[in-house]
DNA sequence: TTGCATCCGGTACCCGGGTACAGGTTTACC
DNA sequence: GGTAAACCTGTACCCGGGTACCGGATGCAA
């Protein structure tokens, strides 16, 4: 049964997708590959659309989305083209809600470059004389909130 | 003996500092906190500078560096107190250099910014369509290669 | 001296996104 | 039919910055 004209084997479709082969089972795992059919031995044989889907998860994935909400938006896709009722979030309002997240974060990233600035032009370049001093334009009540604010980095 | 006028319990200086009292054993053992004076029965009997020094270094880890560039910008204050030679970088130099990170994630978040716009303003809402019709203005192939130059998130 | 709050060390777990390894099959080509 | 490469499952580990839990010991006041 040579008649494989268009499936790929898990280690060809991740040297196209340019992804580990582990992380297609990783995926898989987490809900954002189907379950490819498999060969009698139990290989897996995915369908060449998979390098496309794969390509699209790393867009999505650069543009913010986390795993999760990558998995939201295809299962919402899927089950939209399927049943008539649609629950999960689509691509407008994930990516409204996710644009608003980034710019959060660069104006905070702004806040930290100024201090940044700051302490290098102030000349600090001592962290202990900083701290009994108050010489030190670093603004370190100040800084705690927005860090509240914003979300720690991970 | 209860001339203990001026130092610290483990629980009151997480609570001046606003820390969790596990987070001050764990600064011990990353090197941030030094070992402090024991009671006899082995409890820590912190200086009152201590409130400072974590205020110093939440400060300094809310402008974006790790645990261990603080541990070091910390470090390279004592030893140039103590020995002339200073081997450590200072926090002119590490400011820098992070301003330099600061600089390309901004840049990153606004690259980010820019597509998720273009693909709101597209009216995309399903990533599998998008997959497949070359209708959506998410760069598929250019987002990957900032990705490696800016580095993940976390 | 009793009783309760606090502290101790050690270990294990959390988040997200993978990656690595071991030891056992299957496939493909000669 | 032999052999090497590719594949399989399951489990454990990585990063960074903590947090939680446990059983036992201390501190302090009444």
């Amino acid at each position: 049964m040579t008649t494989r004209s268009d499936g790929l084997r898990s280690g060809e479709l991740a040297d196209a997708a340019g992804v580990n082969q582990q992380t297609l089972r990783y995926y898989e795992r987490r809900g954002l590959l189907a379950e490819p059919d498999r060969t009698l031995g139990g290989h897996r044989v995915y369908p060449p659309e998979s390098v496309a889907l794969l390509r699209v998860i790393k867009a999505a994935q650069r543009l913010g989305f986390t795993l999760d909400e990558v998995a939201e938006l295809l299962e919402a896709s899927t089950h939209r083209h399927g049943a008539g009722r649609r629950a999960k979030a689509g691509l407008q309002e994930l990516a409204a809600a996710k644009l608003v997240e980034v710019d959060a974060r660069i104006a905070d990233l702004h806040t930290i470059r100024t201090a940044l600035v700051d302490a290098m032009d102030a000349g600090c370049d001592d962290l202990a004389v900083c701290a009994k001093s108050a010489c030190c334009p670093l603004p370190f009540a100040d800084l705690a909130e927005e860090d509240r604010h914003a979300g720690p980095c991970c």
